[in-house]
DNA sequence: GAATTTATAGAACGATCGTTCGTTTATGTC
DNA sequence: GACATAAACGAACGATCGTTCTATAAATTC
């Protein structure tokens, strides 16, 4: 059982980054197989299907996501320190992955949002799962006594997925330079806002 | 100079919405003709080309958007009302245009962004439009004494679209009832930050 | 109402799409 | 090394894609 895995993963990575660029419903068996140097019917028995390729897509990133940006940040102690590294790895986290047409997952939300199925499902499944870690961070942002204690979190958690989503276009579309740097200030000033006040000045 | 214009505009129409749906780039010829009951090659005559028709669903969506949005609120005198009017008109305007599947243009620009060509130049300008009447519309509340002088007016703008942004995928997506409720209070912690200060408590 | 321009239809093109089938090549097992 | 299994190929399918061409129907002008 090795061979076959091999080069699935392979056609996976090559999708991965077509993905990236032209989106999941953009996807195209004829152009992956050249890319990949093999047949049509080779590469698509490793799938079964359009859409099964377009979901192993979809986990894929997911996982990536999970690797890159999360797993790194939770090596940090709970609190603001592991909510701000979350926000830094996730704002390059198109660099990191091999992503050099940006964030699948977002891109495929915008594509799926409105057309029922399996595609849709598992992007909102991906959403969900990161929203709920985001609101668990911030929670333990919380519960570290570095937010305060009636904080929204789910409030703090939408915020922080506007940021993102913003910069990435601001980066991406606009060619704004000072993206990144705007979304840290919006971030800043979110903390700010929940975190528990110092003394008066 | 009658009839013909008028049929193109129902194309328009047709192609809006359902670019609203499948995105700019599924639009396809052969699903418009049929959806307007016309044969294919009446319907491409109008345009010339596909990417025509796709250049010209992008200005559609502009021209709406400055219609139902910016209009309406440009009608309000300058000041924190005006913008507040822009975000609350801004946050449902794919319900007011006929955008069954959310806004185009947002779509548009995840789908484009890097790939360079005509349509990528119109999803820029029509986003470098709004970013811009953004920044002018809040620079106006600076004027209006209502921000404050040192306000970095595109920081505003910029967290501004992200607002909207995450308020889309949210509800759209991830069917969060919330949705608006959390951009308002995102728009409000905006505008509380950056208000002129009253006085201290 | 005839003439002329404009709009639409119909048929066909080559290309590409996802998918199926039968065959051949490579891999792993005894 | 023979055998079984798995992986990849090549050719073809029907469908749809955007586009072109020619002919008919409708609208506009005189």
């Amino acid at each position: 059982m090795g061979k076959g895995e091999h080069t699935r993963q392979a056609i996976l990575d090559e999708a991965f980054s077509l993905a990236s660029c032209v989106g999941v419903s953009g996807l195209s068996i004829g152009i992956l197989a050249e890319r990949t140097k093999m047949s049509k019917s080779g590469l698509f028995a490793h799938f079964g299907s359009k859409e099964e390729l377009q979901l192993a897509v979809l986990r894929e990133a997911q996982q990536r996501f999970a690797e890159v940006v999360l797993r790194p940040a939770f090596r940090q102690p709970r609190g603001l320190g592991r909510l701000r590294a979350v926000v830094v790895n996730w704002l390059d986290w198109t660099r990191e992955a091999n992503l050099p047409g940006g964030c699948v997952i977002n891109a495929a939300a915008a594509e799926f949002d409105d057309q029922p199925g399996p595609l849709r499902d598992e992007v909102r499944r991906g959403l969900t799962a990161l929203r709920r870690a985001l609101v668990e961070t911030v929670a333990k942002a919380v519960e570290a006594g570095e937010l305060r204690a009636e904080t929204d979190t789910e409030q703090f958690a939408f915020e922080m997925e506007g940021i993102y989503q913003v910069t990435q276009q601001s980066r991406r579309l606009l060619n704004d330079p000072d993206a990144d740097r705007r979304a840290l200030v919006a971030f800043d000033r979110l903390v700010r806002d929940y975190a528990v006040p110092t003394e008066k000045e």
